[in-house]
DNA sequence: AGGGTATGGTAAT
DNA sequence: TTACCCTACCCTC
């Protein structure tokens, strides 16, 4: 479930439902006693989100950190909840809502030093008001790694996964191999705006949707069509608000999905929409400004 | 029942 | 680069 666009809505909505109200924490599982410890009967104020990571603030300075990862999740219920069911790693029981949390990497209580490191770790967040755009420019500037491997480095653009590198790549025509160095500025510039714009609509949607008036709805697509296996036709029904990410299909010209590997991670590309060598077409003018992220939502 | 896969990240090699 | 972490889900047998 986790890039970026989770992370911040999580942090909305746990605001909304358990913020300034005294907190029953537990960790059913006993695997972060200490800090459910710290923070039983205790309450937060706001929480913080910066990339992948959630900081929550609560009473006398204490800052609980947790970071998804691949496998984390939080699950909602109504108070009093029921008896807990799998890994529940840490359960925060507040008046109206309980909160579980399960598989993720972190969740612990981080002190002021611990929190700098952290985020030193991290670039720009295109979904925060304080990002420096310009941080994200000069990063690529001086990397020669592929523009897939440097968009998923949390330390050039925070919050940006799988999902979002092939999707943002593939709209503006970027072969992910290319250097990162050999985007340019304008380009980068670009491809801000678009992460942004992804990010965002993201929030709001509660999921990711790239396509323009996409509606997932299932309406025949959930019917298989002869000589489709069950595979391509479940990409097909569960993935159809992207345009390439774990479609078999480009989305715009129908081209086969070409698969392979950076990091490992798979990468998605369309070999059409996003030739070798290509690092797009040339950016009009206006978008080239570099104002196009604040403009576009 | 068991295998494959997943929107992430770190540490070891 | 590879191993690992070690949850949930979907599919096949």
């Amino acid at each position: 479930m986790p890039e970026g666009h989770t992370i911040h809505r999580l942090a909305r909505d746990h605001v909304r439902d358990l913020a300034r109200e005294p907190l029953q924490v537990s960790s059913p599982q006993g695997r972060a006693v200490e800090t459910a410890r710290a923070l039983d009967g205790r309450s937060f104020a706001k929480i913080d989100a910066y990339g992948k990571h959630l900081l929550y603030r609560f009473e006398d300075d204490l800052t609980l950190h947790v970071h998804l990862g691949l496998f984390g999740r939080f699950r909602r219920q109504h108070t009093p909840p029921e008896e807990p069911k799998g890994e529940k790693r840490l359960r925060m029981i507040g008046e109206r809502w309980t909160v579980d949390l399960s598989g993720a990497v972190a969740c612990t209580l981080i002190d002021p030093e611990e929190e700098a490191a952290l985020l030193s770790r991290l670039g720009p967040d295109p979904l925060r008001r304080d990002a420096d755009t310009e941080r994200f420019v000069a990063a690529l500037r001086k990397r020669r790694i592929p523009i897939g491997a440097a968009i998923m480095d949390q330390k050039v653009v925070a919050g940006i996964g799988n999902v979002f590198r092939a999707e943002a790549l593939h709209v503006n025509g970027i072969d992910p191999r290319l250097p990162a160095r050999e985007l340019g500025d304008e380009r980068a510039m670009v491809l801000w705006g678009t992460m942004a714009k992804m990010l965002a609509d993201g929030v709001r949607e509660r999921r990711i949707v790239t396509i323009r008036g996409a509606d997932d709805k299932p309406v025949s697509a959930g019917r298989a069509t002869k000589g489709e296996g069950p595979r391509a036709r479940a990409d097909r029904v569960r993935h159809r608000t992207v345009h390439v990410y774990r479609r078999e299909h480009c989305h715009d010209c129908d081209a086969p999905v070409v698969r392979s590997t950076m990091a490992s991670r798979t990468v998605y590309e369309c070999p059409v929409c996003q030739p070798e060598g290509s690092a797009g077409p040339s950016p009009t003018p206006s978008l080239a400004e570099g104002e196009a992220a604040g403009r576009l939502f």
